[in-house]
DNA sequence: TTGAAAGGAGACCGATCTGTCTATTTGCGA
DNA sequence: TCGCAAATAGACAGATCGGTCTCCTTTCAA
């Protein structure tokens, strides 16, 4: 893996996510970067063969961010606040890893590409599985029933991702808390 | 209003929903319409106004069609339900005057246009602010706490959105039944 | 019939797009 | 120093973009 891809996917990924993936051409990533345009077409066979490696670039950086942040939490009920925590850092930058919020990156790519058979759409599909999973196995530290296991975790993705799309499009800066105090509510359903 | 203008709107808002903003030239639109370039920019004086009046058009669809569904239960919790049946009829493609679901324009919109200050996602922002306004009437109807009105409208709007990203990006057409599950929860909370 | 508004065909413009390619330079290890 | 891999500058290609404009046609009301 040689430093310029890196260099390209990062640039591409920073500039994809501020002006969306059709409004921004290559020159301008070839601009930022200093890279000559042989070299990205050394790297990546097309537009979106590049698309794809930014997509994946960043499941990997935001599912290791948010791994991350569930585990400085102890198991159980603190695993729990400690998504809606992470996610209230990010939708205030305050997640530096992450960049400057500016939505999901998935959701945006996917109303990009939306047709669901779309590789691209693929990938985003495969990441919000890739991060369901993660919750699903926080909520497995609660010590409650395999079925309610599986209706808690549907209920945080909700959660989560509708704090997203209000944090995103409403600018809701609360959007994380208001999310974390019905995740409460959830949890308490399922306990009892 | 001319009925040529409607064409371009209603065809352009088509387009959009299928291929995105940006993906999507105007070339594309008057190929599909039959109409002639021209008269395209004696309607709107640039791609930009057109977008502005397709995000418009969709906006008074959308909430006129919700309001219809809502407005077709009693008052009171059966109209919760109704917002939640609603969805699952738009996600599985049984709200013909929608089209077929391909995520909330309005999320999607947001993506390719995501500076907040940007006079297209303002547009998207105040759609939400308008769904958000409505559900919240409907709330009103439940004869519970103001306090709780605003609670629970805050858990019904993260839900909402939660359950359209769910069906659009991981295309779970069972998203709107889940939602609707926790939004039992929700409204049994504030009830007690 | 006339004139104005609406609309059409399509050429044109400058800009930008994605991708290809030649000639050259740079960096590095043997 | 040499040879090879990586990278560069930048020209080129065909296509498309959003928008402008001329000349012409159609529609409709007075």
């Amino acid at each position: 893996m040689s430093e310029k891809r890196q260099v390209l996917i990062e640039t591409a990924f920073k500039l994809f996510y501020q002006k969306g993936v059709h409004a921004l051409g290559i020159n301008e990533i070839l601009a930022e970067t200093g890279i000559a345009k042989k070299t990205l077409y050394n790297h990546f066979a097309s537009k979106n063969e590049l698309i794809s490696a930014v997509v994946a670039y960043r499941d990997k950086c935001f599912c290791d961010w948010l791994e991350g942040e569930l585990n400085k939490a102890a198991p159980g009920i603190a695993r729990i606040n400690a998504l809606f925590d992470a996610l209230d850092d990010w939708f205030n930058d305050r997640a530096e890893v992450l960049l400057p919020f500016r939505g999901c990156f998935f959701i945006n790519v996917s109303g990009e590409f939306s047709d669901p058979a779309d590789p691209v759409h693929q990938q985003c599909m495969k990441h919000k599985d890739n991060i369901a999973a993660l919750i699903k196995k926080q909520v497995g530290t609660l010590g409650i029933d395999v079925d309610q296991v599986e209706r808690l975790t549907d209920s945080l993705c909700l959660l989560k991702e509708g704090a997203i799309v209000l944090a995103h499009v409403q600018g809701d800066k609360r959007a994380a808390l208001k999310a974390k105090k019905s995740a409460e509510v959830m949890v308490r359903s399922v306990r009892k």
